[in-house]
DNA sequence: TTTTTTGTTCATTTTTATTTGAATTAAAAG
DNA sequence: CTTTTAATTCAAATAAAAATGAACAAAAAA
């Protein structure tokens, strides 16, 4: 088992490095992503310098696979910018660290992702409601009513949500 | 292994039932938490009367330990409410349907879970970025009024969105 | 009181998610 | 063309999260 980044003494990560990786995974713990990820991007964002997958490898004593599949997720997500170097062969990394499009990019993936289909979900509902009878049925229809109104509020406060957040 | 609510036959659930649940699963999903929780409070929005533990473990054949943890959970962010019924001697318990306070409650159980010491830790950070030189020095200071900034404006947008959510 | 019913806790098991590293591909250098 | 270096993929290993159920507690009924 390797050394862990909150060890006190690291050789390799200077203590600035080592709070900047933490507030990083902590915050993703928030938002349910992996720890690697988090650490690769607060390891980019604190770095003066563009890193190469290896230099994270090492840095962070992390698998090239974990490294490679944490910086494909990053550069789709556009969290990570690739920097060529004409004195390497390697890509390097660098973090982007504009809040407003990386927060809105993950939002609204995380949305699509989880909640695409919700409205194709109640009508199916309402549908169903439809075969009851009595009280079960007039809550039921009422509920789908409910569900409706949050789901139409919640995408009304999705773009300006997102707006917030690109406020600088 | 047990027999799946995705299922097409199920006697112990109605089609609207079914669908319901699962519109809840799926947006736990989206939230992180826990499937058992979400199909119970799925399970309690649609009934049109109000279930006790045992019914829950019943209907959505989950273990008595799962339920009981999940109504406790429910219950502490007040997404459930429990009724006392004269002719039963078992708890009860009904979904409370409004979401705005659902949402701001669960909303600053988050932030104050996983955020709560990003301060202190921004704080120390600037501390130990006195200690680099040249180059590694700037960006670090750079970095750390970045991150700063952002911290600001979450806490400064929090309030209003919780405001927005219906929250205090 | 003792018994029965209801509900909770928590160590163990099961399930799911993440990480690893060997095999593979890609592409530049020789 | 062959060798070397860089990067990716994916099946297997590992770690983390959630569910289970037996043991326990609390409180009403007998």
């Amino acid at each position: 088992m390797g050394e862990s980044l909150l060890e006190s003494t690291n050789s390799r990560l200077a203590p600035v490095e080592v709070e900047a990786i933490q507030l990083f995974v902590q915050f993703s713990r928030a938002l349910g992503q992996p720890r690697s990820i988090a650490e690769i991007y607060g390891m980019l964002f604190v770095s003066h310098v563009p890193l190469s997958l290896d230099d994270l490898v090492e840095r962070l004593q992390l698998s090239r696979g974990s490294a490679s599949q944490g910086l494909k997720y990053l550069r789709e997500l556009g969290a990570v910018r690739p920097v060529n170097r004409p004195d390497s062969r390697r890509v390097h990394y660098e973090a982007v660290a504009e809040l407003r499009n990386l927060a809105g990019t993950f939002l609204h993936q995380q949305v699509e992702r989880h909640l695409g289909d919700s409205a194709a979900r109640l009508e199916k509902m309402g549908r169903h409601s439809q075969a009851l009878t009595g009280a079960a049925r007039r809550h039921a229809l009422a509920r789908v009513k409910l569900l409706q109104s949050w789901e139409k509020n919640g995408r009304q406060m999705l773009p300006y949500l997102l707006k917030m957040l690109g406020r600088k």
